[in-house]
DNA sequence: AATTTTAATAACAACGTTGTTAATTTGATT
DNA sequence: AATCAAATTAACAACGTTGTTATTAAAATT
């Protein structure tokens, strides 16, 4: 059987309302009531029912993030902050794996207070909006694909940087590794912008393509490129795991990062630092996507109808680190 | 604005327990008004409340599943399973991927109908017990580590399958590839048979460790251990993960698997099947795990009081296919 | 046509909580 | 001691739904 309010509060010898005020700490009960009231309620193993506090206060304190495709490692780490984050906003996290529409229907019948929706390649978001819910909806991908507010980390800026970064210690063949799907819009902005701006310094361009994003695939890819005849004298990688791949595969070749290979990777996550090699890295600290995206999550369940489109554009940054260094020229 | 059935009764000019029972489709109200009010719901996207409903009913058909660990892509295709399973049983899925106690508070004042606790290295979940809960939980692991009802799939038993089937075959120099990790016991359960196994029988063990479990792993592990002086003619791969990187390894030695090593992987999935060369392996399959573990939840949503700290073991079986021949002695 | 049975719908209480309003107790002021 | 204000607690309505009971309308029986 459960513990209700009612059951302290035979206990307890006092109203059941009393009891409601005293858990929420209201200053409408005395102190002393209040801390019998805690302990009694702490002994019985007291949990307050989420079902009827969300009928009458209209909140469930929950977000829900809709994440279709969970075998992807990618955003994991992501995610994990974003539940710490929002933890100290007192928010709890629940994680769905159906697809979006679907997730979304099971958010709008738990009436959690906001809705979280990753980019996700095999999942059409677009094409089924708008998505019959009075949920807040916020979308962590590019901007302009979706009327929700949006949160875009800058991918394409972010291998700018990594360019002209190389290009401006010296290097002239610098190639990309990563994957060129047409499917993923989120790698195809990675390049894109990388072939701009390689273009924009007349440098010729090398794009190592790889079917998938572990890091068993950067190696494959990346001794392919570093045996070939003009060898790149740099490399941008597309993520941290493809990263692990080229390390692995500049060791075995006997490469010295960074003196006859730099190395510049996507992804700013602390796990960059770790490596047997520090790795040069560009995008927006993991932890400060994590931080805006649980407050931008917070603000939309606290204002019903304030901005309803715009996007959040967050700047990514280069953090220089051991793996790079003007090239090894003889 | 959120539509209740009120808003409903109201459009369709009869009372709200009516529209309520129309919508549970019970024989109590009229065809022709169930149907009225059903398009009447549809057009005004009508979603039922589950705070509400739980309230009353105390059934929220949603079912919790910890998962402290979502970086680790093992269990995910598991997990999608189950989640596909549950909801043939019109139950939902949630996920939670805080810490195990955390977890199940949540869940417990979101009043799941049942929890789901996968066996995590890193959460240590006896210690914490029991659980302030009253909501049925039911472990996926080892059994005898928890007074709960717990589903054990014999990871001993399918690694001796395996040992069985190479040695049946002519093999001696069996090898085990797989993470010799003192946390994890599912992985030392799985050595362990292995060790015993080949004890019983007088041969040579062989334990390739590796330090964690991705494709590369194997890889790396695989090469090495290929090019040793008395190389295997047979490996035992302790996962689908793991057995990827053996196959390139082989693939890139020039080794015809099976002619000259033959694979046999634990994880009974239907990927086995579709890998370039398809691979003996023994397990469960984790449709059936699936299923069962559904089924199981199922049942512990009804029955308060039934069977509490049983242990449903499953028999794992070992699938022949292309990866496994007699040893080419010569 | 009057009565009984059955079918269909309406009314109402509950679920556990919060917020508001009403009642009581305590303390201060005269 | 009587009155008023403040502090504290109790009572009650509401949230959206389900299940039970009461009411009404229709059909069947006499």
């Amino acid at each position: 059987m459960t513990i209700t309010i009612k059951d302290i509060a035979q206990k307890a010898g006092v109203s059941f309302s009393t009891v409601s005020k005293a858990l929420r700490n209201s200053p409408l009960v005395q102190d002393t009531t209040k801390r019998k009231i805690l302990t009694i309620a702490e002994e019985m193993g007291y949990q307050p029912n989420i079902a009827a506090r969300r009928l009458v206060s209209k909140k469930s304190w929950a977000v829900g993030v809709v994440w279709p495709s969970v075998e992807r490692a990618t955003p994991s780490i992501l995610i994990t902050l974003i539940n710490e984050e929002l933890e100290k906003h007192d928010y709890t996290t629940l994680l769905s794996m159906n697809k979006i529409d679907s997730a979304i229907e099971v958010f709008t019948r738990f009436q959690t207070d906001a809705i979280l929706i990753f980019y996700d390649r095999d999942s059409s978001f677009i094409e089924q909006m708008p998505y019959q819910t009075n949920i807040p909806i916020l979308y962590y991908g590019m901007s302009g694909q979706t009327p929700y507010p949006t949160i875009d980390v800058g991918r394409g800026e972010a291998i700018r940087l990594a360019v002209e970064h190389l290009a401006r210690l010296g290097h002239q063949r610098i190639a990309y590794l990563g994957e060129p799907s047409y499917i993923d819009q989120l790698q195809q902005e990675k390049i894109g912008a990388y072939m701009d701006e390689m273009d924009s310094r007349n440098m010729d361009k090398t794009v190592v393509p790889i079917h998938s994003m572990e890091s068993h695939d950067g190696y494959i890819a990346a001794i392919q490129v570093l045996q070939s005849e003009r060898r790149p004298t740099a490399i941008i990688s597309g993520s941290y795991d493809l990263t692990r791949g080229i390390l692995r595969a500049a060791a075995e070749l006997k490469l010295d990062v960074p003196k006859q290979l730099s190395v510049v990777s996507y992804d700013h996550i602390p796990q960059m630092a770790e490596l047997e090699l520090p790795i040069t890295s560009v995008g927006v600290d993991v932890k400060r996507i994590a931080g805006v995206i649980a407050e931008k999550l917070v603000q939309l369940t606290a204002n019903q109808s304030e901005s309803p489109g715009d996007v959040i554009r967050l700047r990514p940054e280069l953090v220089q680190r051991a793996s790079t260094s003007a090239p090894n020229v003889f």
